[in-house]
DNA sequence: ATACATACC
DNA sequence: AACTGGTATGTAT
């Protein structure tokens, strides 16, 4: 039954067990360091283990359709080579790259950061037993490896039965997000010292231009890289593999190189560069993955300098490849801006659970619920609110499926409105089976940004000019689109700036018990309902400066939209009494905060910090208020719907 | 706008 | 038996 497929270039046939779904099998991180067993044998215990549970048909149905994919483009490539001069092609395509490289810039030193085998690293510091033994950080799914274990063929991704099967022996530890996290922070402010604009790209890499530093200390970058790794080993006793090159793309590739503690620097010479990449096999570049790498693979093209010579099919078949893209990867060409990850690039916020399969609506709301609790509490402590949520649900075969639903408001981030809208997607589908469920908001808005502009606006008119030198205004033009990355064409995950899940057990706020109709609990909310939440940390009034505006949408993104908005309700307290005669005086002694009211001791200073402070975390809570009459009239309307006996009623499966 | 697939850590 | 979670992006319709 398990005849390999050995055919080079025609339509594989997906024999069951083919080579492909070996490889599908075997996880997204073959081709990592560190494996000492035959990969065949490893692939075929693989596969004998997983046969026939859900997760492995599942895999069979999308390798399936990947074969078939691959047959229609491979016609598609024999339709579109008909009556063309390919040579023709190639000219064109030869301009195309001759544009690209007149882009190559080698001027910027940019080095990619990648700590080694994080989790597991830190689970030996705190464990020193563990060194030397095979063991995986993680419980159902393998987080990540030891050295030791990925001999045996145990990879990240890996279901942990899987991981166990290979290397009996193998410890399986749960993981500690937050000693991860406090050990990323610690070795990240060590990289900051050389590039203090570097990019967190994950909780255990990253990306530095150190030709700054290395201008100012006249030192080479090897020997910089050298020494930020030899420090950030007796700092933490955590070893980082890096690798230095002229974008981020090749410095990514790079640090893969020499991996566990090492380091490599790719010259810095056009003619270096491809030739690197001329042998280099196409997965290692980043965006390609399983899927394109078998796709790429059909129509002959395995390594990097394949591109050149599949250029002309390349280029017919642009639209299913992607030919500059490729090319770039060819020429060894990429981005070599190196920022912090902005908060307003953010574009979507959400939170999902895997659990045991679940048929009965009650219980599968109730994990409904959950997730929109955590989703809110995501949602207000970083102050967000959006636009369109989608659903997302896997079956117990492993089928994925979205539903979304898009407002023309501002949506409400309270759980028990999240969990409405999650509910009416989730009804018309309803008797399902499911093992996973989750809710995302994109059409993102900043409430944080939002509440510190208006701070701003409302310290203007305090007339709390503080010339005197309060907290500098890290004044940053909006206006004028300034000029954009004019080549930024970033390929590079960026990922969640903490690059932790929160989905820590013990915070799980009381789950409300109104699983079935979440209307009976809002009507009569007192508004302070909206001050939950109460542990707002102090540090959030240093954040970035932006624009104004508040609810209403009118333009989703347009810059300048007047207040509209209802002043800050300190109604009661408004007055402000400051001192004695001196209303904005310099120093005093007692001041009264005019937002929440309360005396500080302090100076105008520290008064106007207080009251960025206080109006950031009062506008997020307004503009949540604001946002409750929103979403809410979908929800309404559903009832409304479903009472309107018939009317209009959502399918009904069976 | 929505659904789905792919990729990355 | 058992196969994650969060985010971004591309493509098709």
């Amino acid at each position: 039954m398990a005849e390999l497929d050995r055919s080079g270039s025609k339509p594989p046939s997906s024999t069951p067990d083919s080579d492909s779904l070996l490889r599908r099998l075997a996880g997204p991180s073959v081709n990592k360091a560190g494996l000492a067993k035959d990969q065949t044998e490893i692939n075929r215990i693989i596969a004998e283990v997983s046969k026939g549970s859900k997760f492995y048909e599942n895999e069979k149905r999308k390798d399936r359709e990947l074969t078939l994919r691959i047959e229609r483009i491979l016609r598609l490539r024999d339709e579109a080579v008909q009556g063309v001069d390919l040579n023709k092609v190639e000219q064109g395509v030869d301009k195309l790259i001759a544009q690209l490289e007149a882009k190559r810039d080698l001027s910027q030193a940019i080095v990619h950061v990648d700590m080694d085998a994080f989790f597991a690293s830190v689970e030996v510091l705190d464990n020193p037993e563990l060194a030397s033994k095979p063991f995986a950080v993680g419980q159902g799914v393998v987080s990540t490896a030891s050295y030791e274990a990925r001999k045996f063929g145990v990879r990240s991704g890996m279901a942990t039965f899987v991981a166990k099967r290979l290397c009996p022996e193998l410890i399986v530890l749960p993981s500690h997000f937050d000693r991860y996290s406090e050990m990323s922070s610690r070795v990240m402010s060590i990289f900051r010292r050389y590039d203090p604009t570097m990019c967190v790209a994950g909780c255990d890499e990253g990306y530095l231009n150190i030709t700054r530093y290395c201008d100012e200390h006249s030192i080479s970058p090897e020997d910089c890289v050298t020494q930020m790794r030899r420090i950030v080993q007796e700092e933490t006793s955590l070893t980082v593999s890096a690798g230095i090159a002229p974008n981020k793309m090749l410095a990514k590739i790079c640090s893969d190189k020499n991996k566990p503690n090492g380091q490599f620097k790719l010259e810095f010479e056009p003619e270096a560069i491809k030739a690197f990449m001329h042998d280099l096999s196409i997965r290692k570049v980043p965006g390609v993955g399983r899927v394109n790498e078998r796709l790429l693979e059909s129509i002959g093209i395995k390594t990097c300098g394949d591109i050149f010579r599949q250029r002309a099919v390349l280029s017919l078949l642009d639209k299913q490849f992607g030919l500059e893209f490729l090319l770039q990867a060819y020429l060894g060409i990429a981005s070599n801006v190196v920022q912090p990850g902005q908060r307003e690039e953010r574009k979507s916020i959400g939170a999902e659970r895997t659990f045991n399969a679940l048929s009965d609506p009650a219980k599968i709301y109730a994990k409904l619920e959950e997730v929109a609790t955590e989703l809110e509490h995501d949602m207000v402590e970083e102050g967000w609110t959006g636009k369109t949520v989608t659903l997302k649900y896997k079956l117990n075969t492993f089928e994925v499926h979205t539903r979304a639903k898009s407002f023309d408001r501002w949506i409400s981030t309270r759980k028990e409105d999240l969990f409405a809208i999650g509910q009416e997607l989730l009804k018309p589908e309803l008797p399902l089976t499911l093992r996973l469920i989750g809710l995302r908001v994109t059409k993102l808005k900043d409430l944080k940004a939002e509440a510190e502009s208006k701070a701003r606006g409302i310290k203007r008119f305090f007339g709390s000019a503080s010339s005197t030198g309060s907290p500098q205004k890290k004044r940053r033009i909006e206006g004028p689109q300034a000029d954009q990355d004019d080549e930024d064409h970033d390929h590079s995950p960026r990922l969640s700036q903490d690059g932790f899940a929160i989905s820590m057990p013990g915070y799980d706020e009381d789950i409300e018990t109104d699983l079935a109709d979440a209307s009976a609990s809002h009507g009569a909310e007192p508004e302070t309902s909206l001050y939950r939440h109460p542990t707002a940390k102090p540090k959030s009034s240093s954040g970035t400066p932006s624009h104004s505006l508040l609810s209403t949408p009118s333009s989703s993104k347009g810059p300048s939209l007047p207040p509209s908005t209802s002043p800050p309700r300190m109604g009661k307290h408004s007055p402000l009494v400051l001192n004695d005669s001196n209303p904005f005086g310099t120093s005093s002694s007692a001041l009264e905060c005019p937002i929440c009211s309360r005396m500080l001791e302090t100076d105008n200073d520290g008064l106007n910090a207080h009251i960025d402070f206080c109006l950031s975390k009062q506008a997020i809570k307004e503009a949540q208020a604001a946002s409750l009459q929103t979403a809410v009239p979908s929800k309404a309307a559903a009832n409304a719907e479903e009472r309107g006996a018939g009317l209009l009623k959502y399918k009904k499966k069976g």
